[in-house]
DNA sequence: ATGTCGCGCTCTTTGTATGGCATGGGAAGG
DNA sequence: CCTTCCCATGCCATACAAAGAGCGCGACAT
Protein backbone atom coordinates (compact mmCIF):
# COMPACT_ATOMS: atom_id res chain seq x y z
CA UNK A 1 0.00 0.00 0.00
CA UNK A 2 1.76 2.93 -0.93
CA UNK A 3 1.43 6.05 1.78
CA UNK A 4 1.01 9.61 0.98
CA UNK A 5 3.22 12.32 0.35
CA UNK A 6 2.06 14.29 3.85
CA UNK A 7 2.94 11.00 6.01
CA UNK A 8 6.26 11.63 4.59
CA UNK A 9 6.43 15.58 5.13
CA UNK A 10 5.03 15.12 8.70
CA UNK A 11 8.39 13.31 9.74
CA UNK A 12 9.03 17.37 10.33
CA UNK A 13 7.92 19.59 12.97
CA UNK A 14 7.47 23.42 12.60
CA UNK A 15 9.32 25.95 14.33
CA UNK A 16 6.05 26.74 16.73
CA UNK A 17 5.70 22.92 17.08
CA UNK A 18 9.39 22.63 18.77
CA UNK A 19 9.55 25.63 20.49
CA UNK A 20 5.71 24.77 22.10
CA UNK A 21 7.50 21.24 23.04
CA UNK A 22 9.72 23.00 25.13
CA UNK A 23 8.07 26.04 25.97
CA UNK A 24 10.44 29.05 24.37
CA UNK A 25 9.75 31.52 21.92
CA UNK A 26 10.38 30.76 18.33
CA UNK A 27 12.59 33.71 18.34
CA UNK A 28 14.85 32.03 20.69
CA UNK A 29 15.43 28.97 18.56
CA UNK A 30 15.94 30.98 15.38
CA UNK A 31 18.21 32.89 17.21
CA UNK A 32 20.41 29.83 18.69
CA UNK A 33 20.53 28.73 15.17
CA UNK A 34 22.76 31.68 14.42
CA UNK A 35 25.03 30.47 17.12
CA UNK A 36 25.26 26.85 16.80
CA UNK A 37 26.06 25.39 13.36
CA UNK A 38 24.70 22.11 14.56
CA UNK A 39 21.29 23.42 15.12
CA UNK A 40 20.80 24.43 11.25
CA UNK A 41 17.12 22.55 9.98
CA UNK A 42 16.47 21.87 6.66
CA UNK A 43 14.05 24.56 5.02
CA UNK A 44 11.01 24.11 2.88
CA UNK A 45 10.91 26.28 -0.26
CA UNK A 46 9.02 28.96 1.29
CA UNK A 47 12.01 28.85 3.75
CA UNK A 48 10.20 27.67 6.67
CA UNK A 49 11.73 25.18 8.83
CA UNK A 50 11.57 21.61 9.00
CA UNK A 51 12.98 20.34 12.06
CA UNK A 52 13.41 16.42 12.15
CA UNK A 53 13.46 14.67 15.28
CA UNK A 54 17.41 14.35 15.16
CA UNK A 55 17.45 18.32 14.87
CA UNK A 56 14.94 17.98 17.92
CA UNK A 57 17.76 16.21 19.78
CA UNK A 58 20.16 18.73 19.18
CA UNK A 59 18.42 21.50 20.58
CA UNK A 60 17.35 19.46 23.90
CA UNK A 61 21.07 18.92 24.16
CA UNK A 62 21.61 22.70 23.71
CA UNK A 63 18.60 23.32 25.66
CA UNK A 64 19.78 21.40 28.66
CA UNK A 65 23.32 23.08 28.35
CA UNK A 66 22.11 26.71 28.53
CA UNK A 67 18.89 26.61 30.13
CA UNK A 68 19.33 23.98 32.94
CA UNK A 69 23.17 23.75 33.51
CA UNK A 70 23.95 27.45 33.03
CA UNK A 71 26.29 27.81 30.24
CA UNK A 72 27.34 30.43 28.17
CA UNK A 73 26.29 30.34 24.56
CA UNK A 74 30.26 29.92 24.20
CA UNK A 75 30.67 27.56 26.79
CA UNK A 76 27.94 25.27 25.12
CA UNK A 77 29.27 25.63 21.81
CA UNK A 78 32.74 24.18 23.10
CA UNK A 79 31.13 21.31 24.76
CA UNK A 80 28.69 19.79 22.40
CA UNK A 81 31.58 20.32 19.73
CA UNK A 82 33.52 18.01 21.99
CA UNK A 83 31.21 15.86 23.19
CA UNK A 84 27.49 15.62 21.75
CA UNK A 85 27.29 12.34 20.88
CA UNK A 86 27.97 11.09 24.73
CA UNK A 87 26.29 14.13 26.04
CA UNK A 88 23.42 13.65 24.39
CA UNK A 89 23.26 9.87 26.00
CA UNK A 90 23.34 11.27 29.11
CA UNK A 91 20.70 13.98 28.44
CA UNK A 92 18.43 10.64 27.69
CA UNK A 93 19.45 8.57 31.02
CA UNK A 94 18.35 12.53 33.08
CA UNK A 95 15.16 12.19 30.95
CA UNK A 96 14.20 8.99 32.01
CA UNK A 97 14.95 9.51 35.39
CA UNK A 98 13.03 12.58 35.54
CA UNK A 99 9.88 10.34 34.23
CA UNK A 100 10.47 7.83 36.89
CA UNK A 101 10.94 10.32 39.23
CA UNK A 102 7.24 12.58 38.67
CA UNK A 103 5.67 8.70 38.64
CA UNK A 104 6.91 8.07 41.80
CA UNK A 105 5.98 11.19 43.41
CA UNK A 106 2.48 10.72 41.91
CA UNK A 107 2.67 7.03 43.36
CA UNK A 108 3.34 8.64 46.60
CA UNK A 109 0.31 10.31 46.40
CA UNK A 110 -1.39 8.21 46.28
CA UNK A 111 -0.27 6.17 48.84
CA UNK A 112 -0.49 8.83 51.01
CA UNK A 113 -4.14 9.63 50.33
CA UNK A 114 -4.68 5.73 51.37
CA UNK A 115 -3.18 5.89 54.43
CA UNK A 116 -4.84 9.33 55.19
CA UNK A 117 -8.17 7.18 54.40
CA UNK A 118 -7.34 4.78 56.60
CA UNK A 119 -5.06 6.71 59.60
CA UNK B 1 63.55 26.03 66.96
CA UNK B 2 60.66 28.39 66.78
CA UNK B 3 59.41 29.51 63.81
CA UNK B 4 58.32 33.80 63.41
CA UNK B 5 55.25 34.95 63.28
CA UNK B 6 55.86 36.60 60.03
CA UNK B 7 56.07 33.31 58.73
CA UNK B 8 52.66 32.46 59.71
CA UNK B 9 51.12 35.86 58.71
CA UNK B 10 52.31 35.05 55.45
CA UNK B 11 49.71 33.00 55.00
CA UNK B 12 47.80 35.02 53.47
CA UNK B 13 47.73 37.12 50.14
CA UNK B 14 46.28 40.52 48.84
CA UNK B 15 43.83 40.70 46.30
CA UNK B 16 46.44 42.18 44.48
CA UNK B 17 48.63 39.05 45.02
CA UNK B 18 45.87 36.69 43.98
CA UNK B 19 44.79 38.86 40.84
CA UNK B 20 48.23 38.87 39.71
CA UNK B 21 48.30 34.83 40.14
CA UNK B 22 45.37 34.89 37.82
CA UNK B 23 46.09 37.59 35.36
CA UNK B 24 42.92 39.49 36.17
CA UNK B 25 41.69 43.20 37.49
CA UNK B 26 40.95 43.23 41.58
CA UNK B 27 37.57 44.42 40.40
CA UNK B 28 36.72 41.42 39.17
CA UNK B 29 37.13 39.75 42.71
CA UNK B 30 35.48 42.18 44.34
CA UNK B 31 32.92 41.61 41.87
CA UNK B 32 32.79 37.57 42.43
CA UNK B 33 32.71 37.92 46.13
CA UNK B 34 29.49 39.54 45.55
CA UNK B 35 28.01 36.75 43.57
CA UNK B 36 29.44 33.96 45.35
CA UNK B 37 29.27 33.80 48.78
CA UNK B 38 32.13 30.87 49.53
CA UNK B 39 34.52 33.58 48.42
CA UNK B 40 34.69 35.96 51.58
CA UNK B 41 38.18 35.80 52.76
CA UNK B 42 38.94 37.32 56.21
CA UNK B 43 39.68 41.23 56.34
CA UNK B 44 42.11 42.83 58.05
CA UNK B 45 41.34 45.48 60.88
CA UNK B 46 41.57 47.90 58.20
CA UNK B 47 39.45 45.68 55.99
CA UNK B 48 41.50 44.55 53.11
CA UNK B 49 40.96 41.06 52.68
CA UNK B 50 43.43 38.27 53.36
CA UNK B 51 43.16 35.34 51.07
CA UNK B 52 44.51 31.76 52.56
CA UNK B 53 45.07 29.40 50.00
CA UNK B 54 42.17 27.48 50.37
CA UNK B 55 40.25 30.64 49.76
CA UNK B 56 42.30 30.67 46.27
CA UNK B 57 41.35 26.89 45.25
CA UNK B 58 37.98 28.45 45.30
CA UNK B 59 38.65 31.33 43.36
CA UNK B 60 40.39 29.24 40.85
CA UNK B 61 37.40 26.61 40.87
CA UNK B 62 35.02 29.79 40.08
CA UNK B 63 38.21 30.91 37.37
CA UNK B 64 37.69 27.32 35.96
CA UNK B 65 34.05 26.88 36.00
CA UNK B 66 33.43 31.10 34.84
CA UNK B 67 36.64 31.29 32.20
CA UNK B 68 37.23 28.31 30.83
CA UNK B 69 34.23 26.36 31.09
CA UNK B 70 31.98 28.66 30.18
CA UNK B 71 29.46 28.75 32.73
CA UNK B 72 27.26 31.91 33.46
CA UNK B 73 27.56 33.05 36.97
CA UNK B 74 24.34 31.83 38.35
CA UNK B 75 25.42 28.39 36.84
CA UNK B 76 28.73 28.20 38.59
CA UNK B 77 27.00 28.64 41.47
CA UNK B 78 24.87 26.13 41.34
CA UNK B 79 28.25 23.96 40.14
CA UNK B 80 30.03 24.85 42.93
CA UNK B 81 27.30 24.52 45.75
CA UNK B 82 26.02 20.57 44.62
CA UNK B 83 29.86 19.25 43.43
CA UNK B 84 32.31 21.49 45.20
CA UNK B 85 34.69 19.18 47.02
CA UNK B 86 34.66 16.69 43.88
CA UNK B 87 34.81 19.85 41.72
CA UNK B 88 38.24 20.97 43.19
CA UNK B 89 39.79 17.77 43.05
CA UNK B 90 39.05 17.11 38.96
CA UNK B 91 40.63 20.65 38.38
CA UNK B 92 43.82 20.09 40.49
CA UNK B 93 43.79 16.68 38.21
CA UNK B 94 43.55 19.21 34.75
CA UNK B 95 46.23 21.21 36.53
CA UNK B 96 48.70 18.61 36.64
CA UNK B 97 48.03 17.43 33.54
CA UNK B 98 48.41 20.90 32.18
CA UNK B 99 51.95 20.87 33.61
CA UNK B 100 53.22 17.31 32.17
CA UNK B 101 51.59 18.59 28.82
CA UNK B 102 54.04 22.02 29.20
CA UNK B 103 56.87 20.01 30.12
CA UNK B 104 56.55 17.60 27.05
CA UNK B 105 56.38 20.06 24.77
CA UNK B 106 59.67 21.64 25.68
CA UNK B 107 60.86 17.87 26.04
CA UNK B 108 59.84 17.43 22.09
CA UNK B 109 61.20 20.72 21.17
CA UNK B 110 64.65 19.69 22.66
CA UNK B 111 64.27 16.84 20.67
CA UNK B 112 63.25 18.21 17.47
CA UNK B 113 65.98 20.38 17.98
CA UNK B 114 68.74 17.51 18.11
CA UNK B 115 66.69 15.80 15.39
CA UNK B 116 67.52 19.05 13.32
CA UNK B 117 71.16 19.32 14.15
CA UNK B 118 71.50 15.44 13.31
CA UNK B 119 69.51 15.14 10.26
C1' DA C 1 -15.02 27.22 -9.57
C1' DT C 2 -13.11 31.56 -7.87
C1' DG C 3 -12.16 35.76 -5.59
C1' DT C 4 -11.02 37.63 -1.17
C1' DC C 5 -11.15 38.20 3.62
C1' DG C 6 -9.02 37.13 7.74
C1' DC C 7 -6.40 34.47 10.86
C1' DG C 8 -2.46 32.13 12.30
C1' DC C 9 1.98 31.02 11.51
C1' DT C 10 6.20 32.07 9.52
C1' DC C 11 10.00 35.00 8.00
C1' DT C 12 13.91 38.72 8.64
C1' DT C 13 15.46 42.91 10.70
C1' DT C 14 15.82 45.90 14.45
C1' DG C 15 15.47 47.09 19.25
C1' DT C 16 16.56 46.41 24.18
C1' DA C 17 17.29 44.78 29.04
C1' DT C 18 20.31 42.71 31.75
C1' DG C 19 24.88 40.58 32.68
C1' DG C 20 29.49 41.07 33.73
C1' DC C 21 32.55 43.49 34.72
C1' DA C 22 35.90 48.23 34.47
C1' DT C 23 36.64 52.82 35.76
C1' DG C 24 36.79 56.92 38.53
C1' DG C 25 36.59 59.45 43.05
C1' DG C 26 37.77 60.02 47.65
C1' DA C 27 39.58 58.19 51.98
C1' DA C 28 42.63 55.43 54.61
C1' DG C 29 46.39 52.49 55.64
C1' DG C 30 51.25 49.99 55.30
C1' DC D 1 53.30 56.96 47.45
C1' DC D 2 51.33 52.79 46.28
C1' DT D 3 47.85 49.70 47.31
C1' DT D 4 43.79 48.91 49.26
C1' DC D 5 39.01 50.09 50.55
C1' DC D 6 33.97 51.21 49.29
C1' DC D 7 30.74 53.16 46.32
C1' DA D 8 28.68 54.93 42.24
C1' DT D 9 28.58 55.10 37.66
C1' DG D 10 29.81 53.72 32.94
C1' DC D 11 29.95 50.60 29.41
C1' DC D 12 30.02 46.99 25.95
C1' DA D 13 28.64 42.58 24.58
C1' DT D 14 25.27 38.88 25.36
C1' DA D 15 20.89 36.94 24.80
C1' DC D 16 17.12 37.30 23.52
C1' DA D 17 12.05 39.86 22.30
C1' DA D 18 9.25 42.80 19.50
C1' DA D 19 8.04 44.86 15.18
C1' DG D 20 6.72 44.66 10.66
C1' DA D 21 5.75 42.10 6.49
C1' DG D 22 4.65 37.93 3.80
C1' DC D 23 2.65 33.34 2.81
C1' DG D 24 -1.07 29.67 3.04
C1' DC D 25 -5.37 27.99 3.95
C1' DG D 26 -10.14 27.52 5.32
C1' DA D 27 -14.62 30.07 5.20
C1' DC D 28 -17.74 32.48 2.98
C1' DA D 29 -19.74 34.95 -0.67
C1' DT D 30 -20.22 35.47 -5.82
Amino acid sequence: MPYKERDIEKQYFTIGEVAAQFNVAPSLIRFWETEFEELRPRKSKKGNRLYTPQDIDIFRTIYHLVKERGYTIPGARDMLKQKGPQLKEKIDVIQSLEKIRKFMVTMKKELDAIGKAQG
